[in-house]
DNA sequence: GACAACATACCAACCGGTTGGTACCTAGCG
DNA sequence: CGCTAGGTACCAACCGGTTGGTATGTTGTC
């Protein structure tokens, strides 16, 4: 009956708050959301807070790290990966992503993106993390990127900037999805950006 | 001698204000800034403010008002509409936005972009404001993007679509700029976005 | 003397953060 | 084995400062 593991019992205090801070920093912005704020929607309290993080600052680091987890673990199991055809693959991930713009706008927008707009100037810590966020999970496509490139004789195309310019189409798209509080305008931008690699490889957009 | 004009006299404490509320929002964010801080910075006290507006976020609406006008008046005037060429038209749009890309971050990014990201679920009013401007300032383009696209004999693209497109990969920069902290990224992905626009039209991207 | 354009002083609510304390688990010791 | 020392996890109450907003007063102009 002896219980060596972790020492908690339900789900994780810190978890929790992490949860509610993709939550409510998605629907209101980092600097709206209180710490009274995250702790009632975690269902704990201050002084469990400021137990698990020593600032809100802390938090926004923590949140954008686990974001990058969370995201990355999502699309490493994704079925992006299985065409044998690097071109394919990289239009499996756009395919992916558009499918994933749906629902309530908080719902599919980026946390990280979301964040450093609001305090790239004011925290250096969090524009860093979100950075490495969204820096580190264009890398993940480069090998793809590159391999489609090499194999349809497409020179003068950087990988890594063709990889940034994704996540810029997709970044772009959930703000301009903001403002018309509708995903359609998102989604119809990762179709542009299709197109464009189709043009780039010389191959039809498939579909 | 008579001055009949609006009976204001040194420079407008509301376009003191307005001024002041597009630096500062883009520097920290709308929620950030304080009316406390608009009122330092335009050097009017908070009487006036709220003798100018009703409330924060009425000021919230007439800044993104503002914004669409004085990027309206400087758009109209760049030098982008010179060229005879439809096409060449809207290759120069998108160099004069490309050259618009410099020095710090809060100097270049769009003020609509940044507010409607934190506010747009908490106060409708301004993300219409917002929604607004940007697709206000994307319907300019569709004359030339339609011209362009037919002279070109390019079927199947919406040019309403496609001036969006445009707004979101600028708007997606931004974002990345303000990760990285450098202006570079966001020039980039207009560099891919007129690439893009030279492939649809079957001509090599000019310089 | 009516009215717009401010200024000054103030307010209740809320902010991030701190305090002192409690409950519980584990290690070590005799 | 019992006991205690120490650490982790957490809680309720509180703190000084800041928040958006207001009430009231003053000034200059038609």
């Amino acid at each position: 009956m002896s219980n060596k593991l972790p020492p908690v019992q339900p789900a994780g205090t810190k978890a929790k708050l992490l949860d509610a801070a993709t939550r409510l920093v998605r629907e209101k912005g980092f600097s709206s959301t209180s710490v009274d704020d995250l702790c009632k929607a975690a269902g704990v309290t201050k002084g469990a807070f400021f137990h698990h993080f020593a600032s809100k600052e802390a938090l926004g680091v923590a949140a954008a790290n686990y974001w990058a987890d969370t995201t990355s673990a999502l699309f490493a199991q994704a079925p992006y990966h299985a065409p044998g055809n690097p071109l394919d693959r990289v239009f499996a991930y756009l395919d992916v992503r558009a499918a994933l713009i749906v629902g309530g706008v908080a719902e599919f927008t980026c946390l990280v993106g979301t964040m450093v707009q609001e305090v790239h100037e004011t925290s250096p810590a969090i524009r860093a993390a979100c950075d490495a966020s969204i820096t580190g999970h264009a890398e993940t496509l480069v090998p793809d990127i590159a391999a489609a490139l090499k194999a349809h004789a497409v020179v003068g195309i950087d990988p890594h900037g063709l990889a940034m310019h994704t996540q810029a189409v997709l970044q772009g798209g959930f703000i301009l999805a903001k403002a018309k509080n509708d995903p359609e305008v998102a989604r119809q931008s990762v179709v542009y950006l299709k197109h464009y690699v189709a043009l780039l490889c010389g191959v039809s957009v498939p579909e």
